[in-house]
DNA sequence: CCCAATCTTGACGAATCCTTAACGCTCCCT
DNA sequence: AGGGAGCGTTAAGGATTCGTCAAGATTGGG
């Protein structure tokens, strides 16, 4: 779950802010000073901090820049004052995003969308690990008894759709026109050659195959 | 020099930010419709594209989107409406940042430079070390052997583009879109002349490359 | 205007990959 | 038992892609 710090010395508007923000599955923090801020900010990693600039006890700017010191960690601001000069100060000090009051919820929850969807890491590609070995689709790597495994980019081809489909029967048609295209779906040659291939190169052994499973008539099937 | 994209219709404006843009130290470009950005945006790569939403010839969000499905480019968007739904669309359509009229230009520099600072890269680590040679991101430097390796401005780009991304395959389409356009990502030609020229500056073995590693049929990988 | 550095382009062997065909195996049906 | 169908394996060509070189085009500075 996405973590949230929300600061805010409004007693009411922390509460909506928290409420909303739970309501669309954020994870939340609030503080409602600059001081307490700081510290929450510094024991806890967040994936973003929503700041309202008028804090009893810091200046917002000060709170930023120390924020900065520290990480560099998305901060969205919020604010009561309009002018250009306010704007320039927050966002020059480091913060991301400047919303000024009153602001609805939707248009916080869109820039906050805008303002993760920049800075969380794409690394969502996942990295699927067996016993023998790893497939990193990010990386386009495969490796096996810490060696890299060379693979051409057929093989590459054939690997990947079947391991982003774990456990998933993918008939010889649909890989065949996945892979070489629709035209190609009824040569079946192809893809007995190259689950060979890959086989010999991942299956420890390679006679009875326990990653890469041939359902009989079908298709293949990969079992993590 | 920063380039960036600046779209809008309305020639006065479009004067005005170009000028306060160039003065500002950006390489500018500009377009005055949706088609026209998007054949710019598809032939050289910009570090920022500034969009104003109200186009004679596309819808603002289609615009954004098409760009979208291209490349990740940090999307400013202007705009006169002032209301939460336009500004919701935009955002999620993959706008970074919504700028309503009327703003001042010290908002919009800031804005900028915000997104900016958000979007290049982080330069954490900005010193990549092998046993063979140094490469020093920000003071743009190779070394090897404690003498300074030579580069061309296009090696560099070349180089730079694999070093950040450490272990992580780039297909030849991504470095020529990234290096020398997205309109050149067919001629590879470009890149195999490049490779080799890098090997040989930095390879102790050119016939058997240890860290510009090449990957058949895909693209290359730098190996640390 | 010329020079030097850089970029582009074409060509060529070399390396790599894809396709194809052949053959052995198992399973199942006749 | 025999034979056919589907799958696994292997190896050899032919096609594609890669590395390399060098000459022409382009650019920028003096």
């Amino acid at each position: 779950m996405t973590a949230v710090l929300v600061v805010d010395d409004a007693p009411d508007l922390l509460k909506v802010l928290k409420i909303t923000l739970q309501a669309h599955g954020y994870d939340v923090t609030t503080a409602a000073d600059g001081h307490t801020a700081l510290l929450a900010a510094s024991q806890q990693p967040f994936a973003v901090i929503i700041l309202d600039l008028g804090l009893p006890d810091m200046d917002g700017t000060t709170v930023i820049r120390e924020l900065r010191t520290a990480s560099r960690v998305p901060i969205l601001v919020l604010s009561a004052r309009h002018s250009s000069d306010d704007k320039v100060e927050a966002l020059d000090a480091g913060a991301d995003d400047y919303i000024t009051k009153p602001f609805g919820p939707d248009e916080l929850l869109a820039r906050l969308r805008a303002l993760l969807r920049r800075t969380t890491d794409p690394e969502q590609e996942p990295v699927v690990v067996t016993q023998d070995f790893t497939v990193d689709l990010a990386k386009h790597r495969v490796v096996r008894d810490r060696n890299e495994v060379r693979l051409t980019p057929t093989e590459w081809s054939v690997l990947e759709l079947l391991v982003r489909n774990p456990e998933k029967l993918l008939t010889q048609q649909q890989i065949l026109s996945e892979v070489w295209g629709p035209a190609y779906a009824k040569d079946a040659n192809y893809l007995r050659v190259y689950m060979a291939q890959l086989r010999r190169k991942l299956e420890p052994d390679t006679a009875n195959p326990r990653y890469l499973l041939t359902v009989a008539g079908l298709g293949y099937r990969f079992q993590p």
